[in-house]
DNA sequence: TTAACGGTTGAACAAATGCTCAATCGTTCC
DNA sequence: GGAACGATTGAGCATTTGTTCAACCGTTAA
């Protein structure tokens, strides 16, 4: 039977599985990490930093068709993370969450500098 | 035909594409973000943000088997985040990209606070 | 009223993903 | 040398994912 004891790491164990105690957050922190983890996902986070944009608009921007762009509106949509707001025919849609437009922020902040 | 024009919007989307105008850095970005997004990397790269683990120590912190923990290795180390270190017949792994550190710092503070 | 358009939706499909399982490698210890 | 163990690898598999396509809804303009 394996043994962690075989090597001694135990107080390093202990200092890992405390760190990741709180397995809700970092479930929920993953799910974050995952939206932004597709490309279409991302452009529309970014472009909607900047302002609001309808879905025609985000899919001429993408160069995407405004069926997959929708489709991926709806998942940002479900999660809160952006809000919409329907003018005639049109829908524009806006962040609404802070902290997205933060993490997004930093990170390309560290890839730019 | 569709024509942007419909609706005046032009200077928007001008903006907008200004905003995502680096493909390869949002490229890259996204990437990132998609290595985060799988709870079990996640827990990997906090994990290690503390401290130097090994392979057989990962495992059993992260309640999965070493195979898993081995296979997201390898894709942690082939981006780069994660460099190892040899010793006797274990593997310590450390992380290689205090970007990614950062990053996780920020989410997580978000998600505290 | 009807045609056009922006937007949404669901089915279908191909591609990517993450795990298990079994085989294998290298090192240590007897 | 051989057994035990940590680690890696590849095949196989089930699941998830993102897009396309076609149908449809609501609003606008003729």
């Amino acid at each position: 039977m394996k043994e962690s004891l075989a090597h001694n790491h135990r107080t390093s164990i202990q200092a890992a599985l405390k760190a990741i105690a709180d397995v809700d957050t970092l479930g929920r922190l993953s799910e974050t990490f995952k939206i932004l983890g597709d490309p279409t996902r991302l452009k529309i986070v970014v472009a909607l930093t900047n302002e609001e944009l309808c879905v025609f608009d985000l899919a001429q921007v993408l160069s995407v068709s405004e069926s997959a762009v929708s489709h991926q509106l709806r998942i940002l949509r479900s999660l809160r993370l952006v809000k919409q707001r329907k003018e005639g025919k049109l829908v524009f849609y806006t962040l609404n969450d802070e902290h997205i437009e933060d993490l997004v922020r930093v990170a390309i902040r560290h890839y730019t500098e």
